[in-house]
DNA sequence: GATTGATCATGT
DNA sequence: ACATGATCAATC
């Protein structure tokens, strides 16, 4: 997916808003015309609104282990959304560190990093919309107000504790009020390092943190409802 | 309709 | 294997 019309990294973080703003109300399918980027099958290519905004913002760090807008400290997330604007998704953050989630506190997560400073752009994803048809919503800049912080935080203690105590096979995706511990991989039979009761390394299944559609439905009415 | 567990493509 | 980008689809 190599674009045609290569453009430049933000210098801000104003003009990255701008530049987000510009893609409200455009679809799908005109951005990805003007970046010469084809249209591609989503249930083959699942990341592909995501790579698209990138490549129309001038996100820096595509496929590497940093925030899209390295120099600004920002990430990225596109959120699936209904017609009404509530995200029909949960939204991946990390994978989870499960050698060493139980002496990772929040202060240190990869969770609240990765969540410090989040441009949100919503796009349509009704399944009966044609995937050039659907439009990109009103963006937002987010970082976490200290009671959404809070929450996180609690959701992370609690499985920082049960994956530091060897229980990783234990945990469900029902657990967790605003974040989810759920399997991340190329499959149900990808595996990587943990750690048992004992404290000893085992093959476990790979899993990561989405925040539940619920989280992140409120952070985008909540934009709509301040004054 | 919402949710959970599974899965897809690609780069390092 | 693990990171990036997520949605699919069976089930609740």
């Amino acid at each position: 997916m190599l674009p045609f019309v290569l453009v430049s990294p933000p210098g801000s973080e104003e003009e990255l808003a701008e530049r987000a703003r510009r893609l409200a109300g455009r679809t799908v399918g005109v951005v990805a015309a003007q970046h010469s980027v084809p249209l591609a099958d989503l249930r083959r290519s699942k990341g592909w609104v995501g790579r698209l905004v990138e490549i129309a913002l001038g996100a820096t760090a595509a496929s590497r282990a940093a925030p899209d807008f390295e120099a600004l400290g920002v990430e990225m997330k596109t959120v699936p959304v209904s017609a009404a604007g509530a995200p029909r998704e949960s939204t991946f953050v990390c994978a989870a560190p499960l050698e060493t989630m139980g002496e990772i506190g929040w202060e240190a997560s990869p969770v609240r990093k990765k969540l410090a400073r989040v441009l949100w752009v919503p796009v349509e994803a009704d399944k009966a919309l044609p995937l050039a048809e659907r439009r990109f919503g009103v963006p937002l800049l987010w970082s976490p107000g200290p009671e959404e912080e809070e929450a996180l935080r609690r959701d992370w203690d609690e499985f920082s504790e049960r994956v530091g105590r060897g229980r990783v096979e234990d945990i469900t995706a029902h657990m967790g009020r605003h974040l989810q511990l759920r399997p991340k991989g190329a499959s149900a039979s990808s595996v990587r390092w943990g750690i048992d009761e004992d404290g000893n390394a085992i093959r476990t299944l790979p899993l990561a943190f989405y925040l539940r559609a619920s989280f992140v439905r409120a952070i985008l009415e909540r934009s709509f409802v301040q004054p």
